[in-house]
RNA sequence: AGAGGAGUGGCAGAGUGGUCGAAUGCGGCGGUCUUGAAAACCGUUGUACUGAAAGGUACCGGGGGUUCGAAUCCCUCCUCCUCUGCCA
């Protein structure tokens, strides 16, 4: 969420930011947010002297009281009626007014960095690094819905029988390359300083609101109605919630935090027939690295986990590209995002298996997360996490690109988790 | 899940209707003393909104209520502890 101090000293910016995102009346809006703030202080500035008067009164009966003045204590009450209609009155227009400006403040998306491109669509996403070489595959290379079944590594209709589309069964060796992927993602992790977590998978409102998942894409979580609990799209809300009201000292930073959990998503309306066997998936397993750090030091602290992550698909020998995502592509939450993208050898086109991305202060705004800088003022953090990695479509490009005619070939650093070099 | 108890500042812990944003101790910070350190002593030490400032307002688990006035009384929710039950 922006801060209207923010929106006020860089008006101008944020109106140019909003534009690249295609968001409708940006200068109305930012005026708007700006008009309430003002009608949100006045209304408190109304109410603080009602509220101090009653106060003094108070006061002043006590003191009556207590020099057994009974009468006089009564002729003075009658006044605290009256303010005390007043009170209940400029408090209630107060929280409308709040409300109004919050409801609007989580409108209004982060503003981008000065990096992003303009764009119309995701075809005007900027390629800003490719990496190795094209697999190079016979005519006979199958797409991995095919060599699933081939091998008996992962099955959809059991999925389908115990719980529904969306939801495939790992077996066997399918089963152990996930599991060696994802301890091959988390050593990596560690070894990158990032300190490992396990949250818990169903967090509460407050947490799905301070990472911005909500109210912005309720429909897109599963929710646990008995309990008023939301099962997590992504590691980042339970792990980014972790610093949720904390304030933390300078030398506690940067935070780095990995963590591995299974992710949710309801995917709701965005089901087609290019989204084929593990391409999108209800259920999906994902490490995810997030940091925090102070804000001159962000856009470094985005560099480095873009390199951590770059790192991790060249040990895995897959062709890459990096993309930045322009201003429509975006998301909601996000000022400056990478996407990373492996090439599917068989299916020929690229998969979204990573999305790195600074928030900035705009999480950190609605987690109320801030450090004492060496003035021994708090301010606001910058938080950022990517995936590290997204575990079905590096499969999906792993049984693609590494398939011949003896089966398929494990990459060489996956082997000592595995326990085999061939499906 | 049932019965009982409890939630107060960084921590411990007092406070059961007014002078309480809250005693006291510990911790933190600054200082005196010291060659230095420790001890001792003195001072200081929550967050947010608002205001140029002085100040004002709110916050004693969350929300609501009673009262001129609530940390204190009432309702409700949450969390923790103890006992009983159940369970990986």
């Amino acid at each position: 969420m922006l801060q209207v101090s923010q929106i006020i000293a860089e008006k101008e910016r944020f109106i140019e930011g909003l534009k690249k995102r295609k968001f409708p009346n940006a200068e109305a809006t930012l005026a708007k947010a700006i008009e309430l703030d003002e009608m949100r202080k006045s209304s408190q500035q109304s109410l603080d002297a009602n509220l101090a008067e009653a106060n003094a009164i108070a006061k002043e009966i006590g003191a009556l009281m207590k020099q057994g003045q009974h009468a006089e204590a009564d002729k003075i009450k009658i006044r605290t009626a009256e303010l005390k209609a007043q009170s209940k009155d400029l408090a209630e227009k107060k929280e409308e007014v709040e409300k109004e400006l919050q409801t609007l403040l989580y409108t209004i998306p982060n503003i981008p960095h000065i990096s992003v491109p303009f764009g119309a669509s995701e075809e005007d996403n900027e390629v800003v690094k490719l990496v190795g070489e094209m697999p190079v595959l016979p005519e006979s290379a199958l797409p991995h819905w095919e060599l699933i079944k081939q091998y008996d590594i992962i099955d959809f209709d059991l999925g389908i029988k115990i719980t529904g589309a969306g939801f495939p069964v790992f077996k066997g060796k399918g089963a152990r390359l996930q599991r060696a992927l994802v301890n091959f993602f988390l050593d990596e992790a560690t070894a990158a300083g990032f300190g490992e977590v396990q949250p818990p998978i169903l967090v509460n409102e407050a947490s799905g609101i301070a990472t911005g998942q909500l109210p912005d894409k309720e429909g897109q979580m599963y929710f646990v109605n008995n309990d008023n609990l939301y099962l997590i799209p992504t590691a980042e809300v339970p792990i980014t919630n972790l610093y949720r009201d904390v304030i933390l000292n300078e030398d506690q930073l940067p935070v780095k935090h990995a963590g591995f959990t299974p992710c949710f998503r309801r995917e709701a309306g965005s089901w087609g027939a290019h989204v084929r066997g593990l391409n999108r998936l209800h259920q999906f397993d994902k490490v995810e690295i997030v940091q925090i750090c102070k804000p001159e030091d962000s856009y470094k602290a985005l560099d480095g986990m873009c390199n951590h992550v770059a790192g991790l698909l060249e040990k895995l020998g897959l062709h890459y590209r990096i993309l930045r995502l322009c201003g429509v592509d975006i998301g909601f939450t996000s000022a400056l995002t990478y996407d990373f993208e492996v090439f599917s050898g068989a299916q020929k086109k690229w998969l979204e298996v990573s999305s790195v991305s600074n928030f900035e202060t705009y999480q950190a705004n609605r987690l109320k997360l801030r450090y004492k800088d060496s003035d021994k003022k708090t301010q606001l953090l910058h938080t950022l996490n990517g995936s590290a990695l997204a575990l079905p479509r590096i499969i999906a490009a792993i049984l693609e690109n590494n398939q011949d005619e003896h089966g398929i070939r494990i990459p060489e650093v996956l082997i000592p988790y595995t326990g085999f070099d061939r499906i």
